[in-house]
This record gives structure tokens, sequence and C-alpha cells, in this order.
DNA sequence: TGCCAGGCCCTCTTTAGGGCCTT
């Protein structure tokens, strides 16, 4: 059993899978019972299979999604709140995503630091969890993707792509799994590689 | 068809190509 009180589950929907270059539309992370969100209004326009996955649009400078109107905040305060939530832990948290080191560590790394929070979230996180190649060193499945795991391991379907379902769907695969320190220690990676 | 992400992994591999995973 590890200890998996400091991982805080975290999920990232953006404008599109250029990590270089994508803005970040909702950021959602969840720790046991306590959640953040925030939705952010983005720069760029979103890439086609980006809407299509999504359900994210942009009208007359309003976020959408699956037509209802959303409500956003500046990146800025999106990024200051995010990191009030990880500062109500006790010490330094990991954060886990899946295919965190090839989607959500780049693109939260990059935008921290243009914004020049990249130090302070540093202080807060020890480490990125990576549930993808934890997942693959743990089980043989035919697919790895969340929503197949969620599916085999939990029996759930559930509102994929919207951040805080993904990153509670997360939380509760791992809990499933209950992974020993030894294997989440063999997927989890530095903050400062990215 | 002009472009359309990219790095890891696997194998009918290594002088390569295709699928996966995230949006």
């Amino acid at each position: 059993m590890s200890d998996n009180r400091s991982i805080v589950f975290f999920d990232l929907e953006a404008t599109g899978l250029d990590t270089d270059v994508c803005d970040i539309i909702q950021l959602s992370a969840v720790c046991g019972k306590r959640v953040f969100n925030a939705y952010i209004l983005p720069t760029r326009e979103l890439t086609a299979s980006a809407k299509q996955v999504t359900g994210f649009t942009v009208s007359g400078g309003k976020l959408f999604r699956d037509g209802v109107p959303t409500s956003t905040v500046p990146l800025a305060d999106a990024l200051a709140s995010f990191l009030d939530f990880l500062r109500s832990f006790a010490g330094p948290v990991r954060l886990a995503a899946h295919s965190a080191t090839r989607f959500d560590a780049p693109v939260l790394t990059r935008v921290m630091r243009r914004l020049k929070l990249l130090p302070e979230f540093q202080r807060l996180v020890s480490g990125y969890v990576d549930t993808f190649p934890l997942a693959k060193n743990l089980f043989r499945l035919s697919s790895y993707s969340q929503q197949n795991m969620v599916r085999h391991f939990l029996g759930k379907s559930y509102d994929a792509h919207n951040a805080v379902a993904d990153a509670t769907m997360l939380q509760e695969l791992f809990n499933h799994w209950n992974p020993s320190a030894q294997a989440v220690q063999r997927a989890t990676f530095s903050t400062c590689v990215f």
C-alpha cells in the first residue's frame, strides 16, 4: 500500500495536442473529496479534433461546453488559485495524470514558467505520477486509455473530457489498483525535466 | 491534398513503420 495521501489527481482540457502552443481551457484537480476546477477562455482557436473531443467552443468572446455558456477566469487567476489549492496540503504533493509526461506536465510547466510561477510551483509539487506507465507496469491490457481502464476495472462509463470527471475517475482507478510505493515511484518524474 | 504533435513502444526491427496516448 502506497502513501497516496499526498497525491493530487489532475487533468487539463486544452485547445489541441501540441504541447508547445496549446492553451489550457479547463484545469481540474481532485484529492480525496477536495476538488479544484477552473475554466479559462483560450486565446487561440481550438483544433477541429479538440472541439469534437472536448465539446468546448468559443463564440463572441465566451466559452461554451456542449453549447452551454461557461464562466471563465483569467489564466493567471486560475493558476494562482491552483497554487493556493496545492498550498493547502501539508508539504509538497505529487501530481498524477494519465499520460502526464506526454501532455499535462509539459503544458502546465510551460504556462507556469510563462507567468513566472514555476519556482513556487516546484516548491509545492515534488513530482508527477504518470498513470499510463504505472498501468502498463502493473497490468497486461489491450488498451491503456483511461476510458477503457475505467470500464475494465470499475465497470463504469463517465463524462470523459470533463476534466473534473477525468481527475475523479483517475483517483478512483488508482485507489482500485492500490499500487505499491515502489510501483508508484517507478512512474514518478521530477518537475524539473519539462 | 499543403500543412495538420510527437515520443515511446513493439515488431513481420535496427537501412522502419505503424499504433498508442493525451487534446
